[in-house]
DNA sequence: GTTCCAAATGCAACAATGTTGCAAAGATAG
DNA sequence: CTATCTTTGCAACATTGTTGCATTTGGAAC
């Protein structure tokens, strides 16, 4: 799908930077870090727009953040389900050696049994050890 | 465990900002932040010394920590299994109200089934909503 | 096309978390 | 007590993110 009719469906304002971002997150197949989304991204754009392009878009369901370590953070965007609806719920695995993100789409995370008067809104699975390349190698 | 049984027990010596950690983690049911940890420990240390202290005790597996949301991290002692190892293979309820953190013991991530050559060395669950108090609350 | 206004952007400053290099201080074995 | 190796403290810097405010821009009304 462009860019442009993603933003349309979600009723946002079709603006540079947010075009450039969802047309950077297109170009690639795993999930990417801030500095690699603003190398893809043609102009320069304010640090501060881009977190808050990223809050915008996360919000309205367009793209889903994984916080991988530390202080390592990478965005992705959401594939759209049977209804148009956009699903995020899925795990993560990090390599370790290679420092890849892949979504795991067909690994739901849940359902979990929380204590009495606990009310989940979202779950995280993260999975951490060596991807089917660097397995080989190590 | 008093704390420098602790540190005996995983050959680390027995350092007075490492002793101050373990006590300040004791003194508490749920997991600590930096901030809250450095205020329980009586003397000032280093910030550069405590993220140390939290590598080696982290590596040697007296405690765990969590990465919550993208600039919060919290650190928890691990309980110490039958044969005195210590274990850390729990999900995490975090409440985004209050803002705290709760181990869920009871409540082990996986089996995951990964694609073909994946590895996994360790898996990470966070579960985020309203805890037991401010779901009354809300 | 022009005008208008709310929304989005850019800039500056700041906050939280973490890392690296190096000299001084401390723990433990002998 | 002394030697030695580890740990600590300080300074500087890196990454990720937030807040306030002036300026620009998207998109609708005309």
């Amino acid at each position: 799908m462009q860019a442009q009719e993603i933003l349309q469906q979600h009723n946002l304002k079709k603006t540079s930077p947010r075009l450039a971002i969802i047309e950077a997150l297109q170009s690639s197949s795993a999930p990417m870090a801030e500095a690699e989304i603003s190398e893809k991204m043609g102009s320069h754009y304010d640090r501060t727009t881009f977190y808050r392009s990223m809050l915008t878009l996360e919000e309205a369901g367009v793209l889903h953040r994984i916080i991988v370590d530390k202080l390592l953070v990478k965005y992705a965007l959401n594939a759209s389900g049977p209804n148009g609806k956009t699903q995020a719920d899925h795990a993560h695995f990090f390599c370790k050696e290679c420092r890849k993100l892949v979504c795991l789409e067909e690994i739901h995370p849940g359902p979990y049994r929380l204590p009495a008067g606990f009310q989940t809104s979202e779950a995280e699975v993260i999975i951490r050890g060596l991807c089917n390349q660097c397995s080989k190698q190590g």
